[in-house]
DNA sequence: CTAGTTGCAAAGAGTTTGCATGGCG
DNA sequence: CGCCATGCAAACTCTTTGCAACTAG
């Protein structure tokens, strides 16, 4: 149902090495050098997001897609500190949460406005079918 | 810098009436009843959102932008439980974490894959500015 | 009054698709 | 070999913009 091909991988690939920021498509076919058309970029995009080892997102300000790399088990289950000004993310490598938000606030380095957690699942309908 | 007109009203009253489902800009058009133009929708939507009332994001297998309602204290600091087969939203009404993934762990009505906490706020170089 | 908003129509950008060719398994 | 992936170019769709008339404060 989908190879994995050697244009994928590379594609996958250059996702990873960016796995702290948000690639555009523009970008990604950027990375690969002209070694791919956009429109097998835009069909990757979505093949690997189906599987979910990426996360499509999109930019205020801007109507371009966004997409970032989850393929790893590093990639989940942990803080994104997201700048609501520049709009760059720090990373914290903890687990989850309620401590780390506390030491965030005590550190005074980041001014917390909003928290929004979520919780990627299958719920109980669906895990029937 | 920005009046509240009664149509960015109705536009914003009619997504708070939504405030479980993300809508497309289509959605919002015809829940306006033609009172607005498209371009007045988008132009409103985003005035919104650089007001942080309200978030943009995106569904995977569509290039459409979708707009969620972020304006009251209810919509936020609070965890979303996010189907990743039938995309429904359930709201947790608890500020945050820990000890609620744990109860829903232990209710297993909902399988939890990955988790996603961000933490929206100035960093300290923007601060600065 | 003045700065910001609206509608319309047109332009722009990002994304998707059809078809023929090429590659993986 | 068969099925999927790729490239190209054209087609779309969603979103943005210019301009003139209008409204909130």
């Amino acid at each position: 149902m989908s190879y994995m091909t050697s244009q994928r991988k590379a594609l996958f690939e250059a996702l990873e090495s960016h796995r702290d920021e948000a690639l555009s498509a523009d970008q990604i076919t950027a990375l690969l050098g002209e070694r791919a058309s956009r429109s097998a970029v835009y069909r990757n995009l979505s093949a690997l997001e189906a599987q979910g080892l990426l996360k499509k997102t999109t930019a205020s300000g801007s109507s371009k897609a966004l997409y970032r790399y989850t393929g790893s088990e590093q990639c989940r289950d942990h803080l994104h500190l997201e700048c609501s000004k520049c709009g760059r993310t720090f990373h914290l490598m903890a687990p989850t949460t309620d401590a780390v938000i506390d030491n965030v606030l005590r550190d005074a380095n980041f001014s917390i406005d909003r928290t929004s957690t979520v919780l990627y699942g299958v719920c109980e309908k669906c895990r029937d079918n």
